[in-house]
DNA sequence: CGCGGGTTTGATGATGCTCAAGCCCGGTGG
DNA sequence: CCACCGGGCTTGAGCATCATCAAACCCGCG
């Protein structure tokens, strides 16, 4: 199972990894197989655990008070799922994630990556690398939501990710657009017609 | 000017600042005075700079097809502006950077940033902290856009930034909350009554 | 065959937008 | 000192978009 987040590790930083390194890796990720359905993380936990999933689909969504779930985001192979604010800074995080297919992740706790990981350049590197990324599909999505309207949000994902409709049913993908499932439904409907 | 900037960087990261590292700090950022209304970024430039807020207020938005604003960022004293994705990729950028009071700014140039001032490590450390919070603020924003009302929203506002509504007209809090002034303005005199 | 999860459809209603008008207030110039 | 102007804010009427609720449908599976 490592072999994929090597690789993964190896194929997006500049900096080498030697063969501890990869020994490192290799027993502080542990891997760990999550049934369809079960949850990473609870609404309230602290996010002791960052993964990288090796297969399967995830998703990451808060609850508010009359029950509806809402989407915030949708991993599949080599993403990164977990809360990055309440790992990082041991705070209770307000999201679930939980598994939508059955699936395969190596999860790094956070004195691991902070005290085992951080001194190999290639991680440093790819941390922040990440990190970035991260924030700039974040800032996209933010002025997608002040700026389009549900249709435009609806064919900017086809174009950004045409595979989370394979992977994931119409309403969990309208929770994402932050939109409901029928609003969505009533968009595709609206679009085969042309 | 710039002392504000080395009180800034002393006091959030725990690496020291040599006495040179203040003098490349110095050469490097270079002061700029921005007027009411004048850019620092328009639409499909790449951005060059980014800019370390000493004194002012500035803005940060798209304009869509119908001409239509939308704010998608405010900063502060003490804040830092311009598009990361475009200062980092050098991919042209989707927004206008603008002065909303006549504003004192640092200047720091994509160059100067990845060869001089990168290996520093108050700097790099400074830097990731700073992404990484820039993407927790963010990661908020995308929950409470799929979750929160337009009231909602704006509660969270006054509770999270409450300075904005002190320096900035309601028609630009309106936006960069994703509503029309004329919502806002209901909401606010709706809030009134209570 | 019936059940469960997912999707669609329709009727109704809330939320927030658009457009238009008027107001408030702090300048600026006569 | 007043008139006017411009920017910002408010108010109202009508409307579009999207949510809600309820029912029906579809289909793979035990």
């Amino acid at each position: 199972m490592h072999e994929r987040l090597i690789k993964y590790i190896k194929s997006r930083a500049s900096s080498p990894l030697s063969e501890s390194d990869v020994e490192t890796l290799n027993t502080i990720f542990v891997p760990r197989k999550l049934r369809k359905r079960q949850y990473l993380l609870q609404e309230a936990e602290v996010c002791k655990y960052m993964g990288f999933v090796v297969k399967g689909a995830m998703r990451q969504y808060s609850v508010d008070e009359k029950g509806v779930e809402h989407v915030v985001e949708l991993s599949l192979e080599e993403w990164w799922v977990g809360d990055r604010e309440s790992f990082v800074n041991g705070t209770p995080s307000p999201y679930y994630i939980d598994a939508w297919e059955n699936s395969e992740v190596l999860l790094l706790n956070h004195d691991d990556f902070f005290q085992r990981l951080k001194p190999i350049p290639a991680i440093v590197e790819l941390s922040s690398k990440l990190d970035e990324r991260h924030a700039f599909a974040l800032q996209r999505k933010v002025n997608a939501f002040i700026s389009l309207s549900a249709e435009e949000r609806y064919n900017e994902l086809i174009r950004t990710y045409p595979e989370f409709l394979q992977r994931f049913p119409q309403h969990i993908i309208a929770s994402y657009l932050g939109m409901t499932k029928e609003t969505l439904s009533r968009i595709r409907h609206h679009a085969l017609k042309k």
